[in-house]
DNA sequence: GTCTATAATAGGATAGAC
DNA sequence: GTCTATCCTATTATAGAC
């Protein structure tokens, strides 16, 4: 697929903002064709493994998506307070102010999750792993940190579910100043 | 269906965890079927609707179930204390520790999510109303416990995400021992 | 690479016998 | 109330022309 690297990236996150919203069961072939305006053989041509491989893909882009807010925040020698803040704005613009959904937990969701299970709990392990180091970074116990990063990204998931739910990004907005405040605390 | 009154409600709850396990796009007729050991015919003579009349019906129970749990408790005149552990003990019973999803947030996650919406967001409502009334109670001003009500509830929710992506119950024990621990505080 | 056409299957739903 | 058979549509996927 050589006259389309640039376009297929443009396609990657067409497909995650349709898994995000419709989750992986819930994203038709066809819906696909009309969110992307590409046909179905064009589909095919650039995932020849179908739907399936259209998801790893897109879980792939994830993933570089959370290097770039996560990883690569990460290694400059800013203070360990500036880094969390660069990674909160970043999962903001990310989730919209509350008003998107999360790929990983829709994905979680399917029939097939099985089928991306490797991917999926690799990213979440990656995501808590990037704000544990934070929490050590800033003089956190090792242990402590790395409960205090989990519950920090269980805390973002369910504040999308409730979000979406009640109609009111307040539980998002909440919970980003929880971590802010919270999560470096010694 | 006057032959079946007791065991439909068995029926709802085999559907409720097919549900809740592999979402509503994810729940084929034929798993039904399976599951249930109902054939097609008996299930469309018990709900005519369909799939959307199940999905609905379950929704209705769970609703039950919630009273059950919530506002049952919330009754009785018992301490705020002791009714918040009632409903804890019962939050834990039924997401099985943290080794089940949740009914609400698979149907959330849904395309057809709008079908559902209204009972969806009164389920959500309801829950962080009970879970408001109890910290009022206690003595907690009335906005705050509104937002802390909306923050445990998206704890659960987040924990029970992250728990299943991990494969580790501990951030949902951890969210129910937080909100134990916070949520009537002074 | 994209198009039209089409296959093959699964999904939801119904009819009619029993 | 349940069974067998069947219908219709959507869905995934492929073939072959351009």
């Amino acid at each position: 697929m050589p006259a389309a690297i640039r376009p297929l990236e443009e396609v990657l996150d067409l497909l995650l903002d349709s898994f995000r919203t419709d989750g992986y069961d819930g994203t038709s072939l066809a819906r696909i064709s009309e969110v992307t305006g590409l046909g179905k053989s064009s589909l095919y041509h650039y995932f020849p493994g179908g739907k399936a491989e259209m998801a790893a893909k897109v879980l792939r882009r994830l993933e570089q998506q959370l290097e770039q807010a996560l990883f690569l925040p990460m290694r400059t020698d800013e203070t360990p307070k500036k880094k969390l803040e660069a990674m909160l704005a970043a999962v903001d613009a990310f989730y919209e102010g509350g008003r998107k959904a999360c790929l990983l937990e829709r994905m979680c969701a399917s029939v097939d999750r099985k089928r991306f299970r490797r991917p999926l709990q690799h990213a979440f392990v990656s995501w808590i792993g990037a704000l544990e180091s934070l929490g050590v970074e800033a003089g956190v116990p090792r242990e402590a940190a790395k409960l205090r990063a989990q519950d920090a990204l269980a805390s973002i998931e369910g504040a999308l579910v409730v979000a979406a739910a009640i109609d009111d990004t307040g539980p998002f907005r909440r919970a980003l100043d929880q971590i802010r405040t919270s999560l470096l605390a010694r």
